[in-house]
RNA sequence: CGCGGGGUGGAGCAGCUUGGUAGCUCGACUGGCUCAUAACCAGUAGGUCAUCGGUUCAAAUCCGGUCCCCGCAA
């Protein structure tokens, strides 16, 4: 294979980003070392947690390189190990020119998106929260913009409607890790064309917030809350605030499913049906599945209804 | 020492302020009713109240230490 003569440096930061590189190194790939954000302080100890990239690395004995922007250091740094090729998958950083000119063979990007829509940090969430019944992922040289580059392939597969987060991103790895080792063959070999994007037809998404996964009951319908709860199942997780004695409590929800018909009952107001709990939106009704109180733990809504019935006929906020 | 909530039969909660027989709903089990049931009726079992120590005639409850779980913030 073409492919092991090259050097190569990978760039990547989350799951997503550690299970292509992990893909990589099962198929034989040799990567030089790996770039990633630094280890960040999490929880209520403020405990640093490494990113999964730089796990993976560390098992198997790549090296680990830390910035927290591409600095002129790093910039030496990475053009002193002279890669022939640059992967990036969801690094989290922006590559400024200077890198992007280091490697023969340019910076190649793996993107969780059917390019040109989806730019940016959260194309997964984004295709969830949309309500999308399709999307996919692109492998483009990259330029300065974000994720403005040519691109060299896609392939898409349909989004079954009860799918979350981290069932999307599994399928979505698997076809990047399908697509991406061909697709570095060729263009090694200079087999492959790459295609500018048509940029009347983009869209850009953002970092993801915590406050995104408050419930807008006023604004969002059942449909729309569903889909919420399907991208931000991982996080930010999507919340409502319960008024008990005066004070707001905010609850964490999770839902089985939606339904479209109407119920007499007002928008945000909780309530019963067939031994299920459901919640009234402006259009249809939401199948609560969990229910998490602050401070207490995530527990069935059945359960949560049991130890404390008053939750029934409340209105969230 | 960032702020805060919590640990009570198998599950979810109440009781704690003002110490004195551990309670509710659900589940389990047994029996009854029923063509039948996830429904209904009657009954049974199941808890050293996270843990260690202190105060007290007496501690789930008050005081202190430890462990564990969770929300916020970063």
């Amino acid at each position: 294979m073409l492919l092991d003569s090259k050097k190569i440096v990978f760039m990547g930061t989350p799951r997503f980003a550690s299970e292509i590189l992990l893909n990589l190194l099962e198929e034989g790939i040799k990567i030089d070392c790996v770039f990633t954000q630094p280890d960040k302080a999490i929880g209520r100890k403020s405990k640093l947690l490494a990113s999964p990239v730089k796990e993976i690395a560390k098992k198997q004995g790549i090296e680990v390189i830390q910035y927290e922007k591409l600095n002129a250091t790093a910039i030496n740094l990475l053009r002193s190990k002279q890669p022939d090729l640059i992967i990036v998958a969801a690094y989290g950083i922006i590559l400024p020119k200077e890198i992007l000119d280091i490697p023969l063979f340019g910076c190649i990007n793996v993107h969780a998106s059917v390019l040109p829509e989806f730019r940016g940090s959260s194309p997964i969430h984004n295709a969830l929260k949309n309500g999308r019944g399709k999307t996919g992922v692109s492998i483009m040289l990259m330029d300065e913009g974000v994720d403005t580059g040519k691109i060299f392939s896609q392939k898409s597969i349909v989004i079954p409607r009860d799918i979350t987060y981290l069932g999307l991103e599994d399928e979505l790895i698997k076809i990047s890790n399908q697509l991406l080792i061909p697709t570095l063959e060729k263009i090694v070999k200079k087999e492959l064309t790459s295609t500018p994007q048509n940029n009347e037809q983009s869209s850009s998404t953002r970092m993801i917030r915590k406050e995104d996964g408050k419930i807008l009951w006023q604004n969002q319908n059942a449909e729309d809350i569903f889909n919420l709860y399907r991208a931000f199942n991982v996080w930010p997780k999507v919340c409502a605030f319960w008024k008990q004695a005066d004070l707001d409590k905010r609850v964490t929800l999770t839902f089985k499913d939606y339904d479209s018909k109407n119920y007499s009952m007002e928008v945000g107001q909780v309530f019963e049906r067939d031994k299920e709990v459901l919640i009234q939106t402006i259009q249809g009704a939401l199948l609560l599945k969990t229910v998490q109180l602050e401070g207490k733990n995530e527990i069935s809504a059945k359960d949560f209804v049991n130890g404390r019935p008053t939750f029934i006929k409340t209105i969230l906020k």
